[in-house]
Order: structure tokens, then C-alpha cells, then sequence
DNA sequence: ATGGTAGTCGCACTA
């Protein structure tokens, strides 16, 4: 079957549920994964979500920060969420897919980790790296790698390549491209396998952003981005996807998201 | 070298 993927930071998706429908209406994926829904679970608008055709819905949310969300045309046969590093934050959610030769989508919303790139000074950096540490223990824990129908989706806050950041000079004490973090990426793709969809469809030497701040004058003309956002699969789907883009065009919609959706067709 | 914006919740925090 032909399946197609999103994955898109919203920002608080009450503010922004018009811009999930028009997403929705115009690209009609599959299942669309969100970060930073930035409620509980009650409170996320399921009636427009069930509107737009998408019946199947798991949520781990949280009050006022953080939460993750899995919308989908697909059944799931199971839906987890886990817990990392104790601290109660709804970070993860993952389905199982109701799909021939089944397959297990994972959402995360890794934490930024503060503006100083120093764990002894700034905890919220020490979180970030514990969080990426926990998720290879996990990976790296699990067994018949080579069988593992996986997709792993989600703003992982981490810009790894050179050309994944506008200036690689410029970001190298910047929190999001600073080598331990993405040492400790490296660290998680290799716990599985993992193979990076996006750049699969896009060379390493070209510039490639899914991120711009709200803080410049003009995001479009400075183009000061990074892609925080990713799309991985394991061993047993590397020859799956087919296509891949960038919605670049949804950081100029009205009352836009900072991140901009990411989208991945996949023949299972 | 600095400050710039956005969202939630309530007048501070996270990003």
C-alpha cells in the first residue's frame, strides 16, 4: 500500500486547528504526528480532527507545555506512550499501525535544552542529553533489529549535518548543533540502524530546514534556519520511502507554526 | 554583543 506521512511542531494546536485542517485538507496524508500540542488531553479538538476524516487519535498531552499527538485514517492496534527520564513530561507517544506487515510509529518531542550548551550550568541541556541517552539505552535494547517495521517522526531539536543549520561556523555553541549533542544522535540512529529519510531525498551538501524563529525581522529573506524536525526508519523499511518534502510555504501561513510540516510517502 | 517573538498561564516559564 501506498502511505503517506506527516509530522509537524504546531505550536499549541487549539490556537492553530485551522492550519492542521488545511494541512489535513491539502495534503491528505495517512497519519499526521504532532508536537507541541500544548494541552491536555481533554482539550485537544478531536471534533474538527474526526471532521477532517481522521477517526483514530492517540494523545499523551500535558498542561500549557509539551505533548504529542498521533491523528490517523489508520486503526491502531496499540497505542504506548513512555515516560523519560522521570520527570512526568509528555514527550513520546507511539501506535502500532494497522497496516500489512504491521509497523510501529514513533513521536517524540525532544527537549530543546535551554539557551546555554553546558549541562553543569543549565539543566535543561542536561535533560536534553539524558533524554537522547535514554532513547539509544532503548533502541539499543530491543531485539530482531532486522525485522523492526519502525518509523521514528518528531522534533528531535537536534540540527546534525553541517548544512542542516545556516551557518555550521556560527551554531557550534548554539544548543540544537553543538557536537556533544549531535554526537549523542549519531548515538540513537546507531542504536538501531536508523536510516535518515530526508536526507535520503535531499544530498548532505545541500541546505535542508524544517525551522526558522519567530525572532528574525524577515524568516523568508534572512533564511536562518535549521532542521530540527526529522523522519527515520529502520533497516526493514529503508527501501519504503518514496518521496519526501518540506512544506516551506506553511511557515508563511497566517499565525504560523515556527516549524514547518514534513512529509514522507512510504510503499509498504 | 545583544535582543529579537510566541504561547500558556496567570503577572513566570518554556521555547
Amino acid at each position: 500500500m501506498n502511505f503517506k506521512l506527516a509530522t509537524w511542531n504546531i505550536n499549541s494546536v487549539r490556537l492553530r486547528i485551522n492550519l492542521v485542517e488545511k494541512l489535513l485538507a491539502e495534503q491528505n496524508p495517512d497519519v499526521l504526528c504532532l508536537q507541541e500540542i500544548k494541552c491536555i488531553n481533554d482539550a485537544f479538538p478531536l471534533k474538527d480532527i474526526r471532521k477532517a476524516g481522521y477517526e483514530h487519535v492517540a494523545i499523551n498531552g500535558q498542561k500549557g507545555y509539551h505533548g504529542v499527538a498521533i491523528v490517523s485514517r489508520i486503526p491502531f492496534k496499540k497505542v504506548e506512550t513512555k515516560e523519560f527520564c522521570g520527570k512526568g513530561d509528555a514527550r513520546h507517544v507511539s501506535v502500532e499501525l494497522d497496516v500489512p506487515g504491521g509497523l510501529q510509529l514513533h513521536n517524540f518531542y525532544v527537549p530543546a535544552g535551554g539557551d546555554e550548551p553546558d549541562p553543569e550550568i543549565n539543566e535543561k541541556f542536561a535533560h536534553k542529553l539524558a533524554f537522547m541517552r535514554e532513547m539509544t539505552e532503548w533502541y539499543g535494547g530491543m531485539k530482531k533489529k532486522s525485522e523492526n517495521r519502525m518509523v521514528l517522526v518528531g522534533d528531535l531539536n537536534v540540527a546534525p549535518l553541517e548544512h542542516d543549520v545556516w551557518s555550521h561556523k556560527q551554531l557550534l555553541k548554539v544548543v540544537s548543533h553543538t557536537p556533544i549533542e549531535v554526537d549523542l544522535m549519531n548515538e540513537v540512529i546507531a542504536s538501531h540502524d536508523w536510516v535518515d529519510v530526508m536526507r535520503r531525498f535531499v544530498p548532505e551538501t545541500e541546505k535542508l530546514y524544517s525551522w526558522w524563529s519567530y525572532r528574525a525581522k524577515d524568516w523568508a529573506a534572512a533564511d536562518r534556519g535549521r532542521r530540527l524536525d526529522h523522519i527515520w526508519v529502520t533497516p526493514a523499511l529503508k527501501d519504503a520511502p518514496q518521496s519526501m518534502q518540506v512544506l516551506r510555504e506553511a511557515r508563511g501561513w497566517e499565525r504560523a507554526s515556527d516549524h514547518v510540516p514534513v512529509i514522507a510517502t512510504m510503499k509498504l
